[in-house]
DNA sequence: TTGAAAGCGCTAACAT
DNA sequence: ATGTTAGCGCTTTCAA
């Protein structure tokens, strides 16, 4: 019996059926004609009852545990993981697939996450879901390869497994268009200097929205550092202290942007009056906590997490056919959050 | 078979025994007498095979699930719930246990998350972790009476379940200890309004220490307001305008003691130098970003998720002889964590 | 349209 | 010190 006390064979007693019908009727089990009359009986017993399958007996049976392991780096450090974890869970609800969570050390180079991923197939989970902290390219723990698997914030590097990203050249694309729109023609870019796909995918959404409106770059007007608060506030301070200095500045992250605030205030300069700030990522620790609050672009974990799992439930459903790998990896929508950091530049600049 | 495809019966043939001896070995089952040599053989074969139980068979069998279930409140909104998930992860992961994690809307009155308490059920764990966003007394969900359960940051009304809180009080002393030793003597308290534990257990402590230290308390020095960014600016502003403004202020929470940075900055007042300021939560992307970095008290949410994984083992374990609940809930230590917020008070003073 | 029965892999009571 | 065996609750083949 399930872990309340009744079993299947109440169901069947109470409904005066066997428990093979019960079973087929409450798994709607396919090419098995039961009597509506008879279905309606088991479905009430059942309820009545309060009856819910044993689990473990059906997963021993059916050789599917019903669980798929997430695995997250770094779930305590940002709210981004939490969101990943909502996203995947409300899909997993739909399919009634339980969730199970590991976490893991940030990834040392080299020593992947075998261990982590051995954990969850000790768990018996049917699938799992991959995880990095940002948007980047790995190499995925050579024991992935033998569980259905996909790829959350990443890409393989072997581009063998299906992998959800951010569109971060629609987010930039965005960011920049909402500052262009508002009237800023000389808008600076504070870019992160890492080797990772959001720097460059940025970069180009930056430039694309210059060029479409024909707004020519002043390549000057884009720095690079370290996408921390520290050096955000140093690139910063350097670009507006220029006598020709742009009135807005798209940065590459929240907390750069958390630094621009700062040379902002340094330098006497109202944000959005003076200056006009559009962030990235959506940290709402910072954005929504700023002064003024931070237009910037969200990144779409949610979503990733719910994707992530319908996209397995299909693989695990034998979905062969659509193949989602080598086309690469399926890129996000990235919305613009409007808060009040962006306004229409001073009409009386000096070019 | 276990997923992997090795069962216990291949093990047996292995080491050339029965599949129960596997079984003893490999479960260490008590009163029960294996030679050494046996033992080693059965073992051996275990590894060289890669066999692992399968879980589904053992939970039929013993009818325990091996799942214990976190019910968190709000996942996705701050770092605080993957602090709780990684304590009562690593704990369950000692235990062999698995942790299964449910997002909960946040409570909107009176209906209490019985649905979510039920999906956990439904799911078969064994036991369950309630936890809430911040530190609260609450009326449990009816069926959470039937399960094994424990508090994670909230007390139960009825005071029947186990429960994890932060030491408030402690907290609070150690931040304004923290301040008195480095000369501070006018400190003003920047609390809360909403009546929660925080709120006046923070007071609590704030009081204790002064008092301890002989310094008499300014009543006009300790405000109220939401905790929240912008109320924190304001009463900032409003307490150091005054002529005896104090020279150090503690603040509820990170998010006022950001709103607090602001006054200052606005007043041309330099932290530390100027003014010192203790923070409370230790939410890093405020605490850390800020210039200079914020001093503050961490909330124990890794050891809160620890320690409700170890108290729900021994429920578990039939432990009803440490009763933990009639005294109260356990409180964890709050530790400060020095940034760069606070130093002495500047000597020419005028009091 | 419904039911009987086998058996998933394991643990534990009982034998030996 | 080790082995035999029943059976956990369910799904599923096969028969009626």
């Amino acid at each position: 019996m399930a872990v309340n006390g009744v079993g299947i064979r109440d169901v069947a007693r109470l409904a005066g059926v066997s428990i093979t019908t019960v079973s087929h009727v409450l798994n709607d089990t396919p090419q098995t004609r039961v009597s509506a009359e008879t279905r309606a009986r088991v479905r009430e017993a059942a309820a009545t009852l309060g009856y819910g399958p044993n689990r473990a007996a059906r997963a021993l049976r059916t050789n599917r545990s019903g669980l798929i392991g997430l695995l997250s780096e770094e779930i305590a450090t940002t709210p981004h993981a939490g969101r990943i974890i909502l996203g995947a869970q409300d899909a997993a609800r739909v399919h009634d697939l339980t969730l199970v969570i590991v976490n893991a050390e940030r990834e040392s180079s080299g020593s992947s996450h075998e261990d982590d991923v051995q954990t969850l197939i000790d768990r018996q989970v049917e699938a799992i879901l991959y995880a990095t902290m940002y948007h980047r390219q790995i190499s995925v723990p050579a024991n992935l390869r033998g569980v259905p698997a996909v790829l959350i914030d990443s890409t393989d590097r072997d581009g063998v497994l299906p992998a959800a990203v951010p569109d971060e050249v629609g987010g930039a694309v965005a960011a920049v268009a909402h500052l262009v729109e508002a009237g800023h023609r000389r808008i600076g870019f504070l870019n992160n200097d890492d080797d990772v796909p959001a720097t460059h995918e940025r970069l180009i959404g930056f430039r694309q929205v210059l060029h479409r409106h024909g707004i020519p770059i002043d390549e000057r007007l884009i720095l690079q550092a370290p996408s921390e608060t520290l050096p955000g506030y140093a690139l910063a301070r350097e670009v507006l202290a220029r006598h020709d200095r742009p009135t807005a500045l798209f940065c590459y992250n929240d907390r750069m942007a958390m630094g621009a605030y700062r040379a902002a205030a340094e330098l006497g300069l109202d944000i959005p009056r003076d200056l006009s700030i559009v962030g990235f990522d959506d940290q709402e620790l910072i954005s929504a906590n700023l002064f003024p609050g931070l237009t910037t672009v969200a990144l779409p974990h949610y979503e990733m997490g719910e994707w992530a799992v319908s996209t397995l439930v299909r693989l695990l459903s034998g979905d062969t056919e659509h193949r989602l790998p080598r086309n690469g990896p399926t890129r996000l929508h990235c919305p613009l959050v409007t808060r009040g950091s962006v306004a229409a530049p001073q009409e009386h600049r000096k070019a």
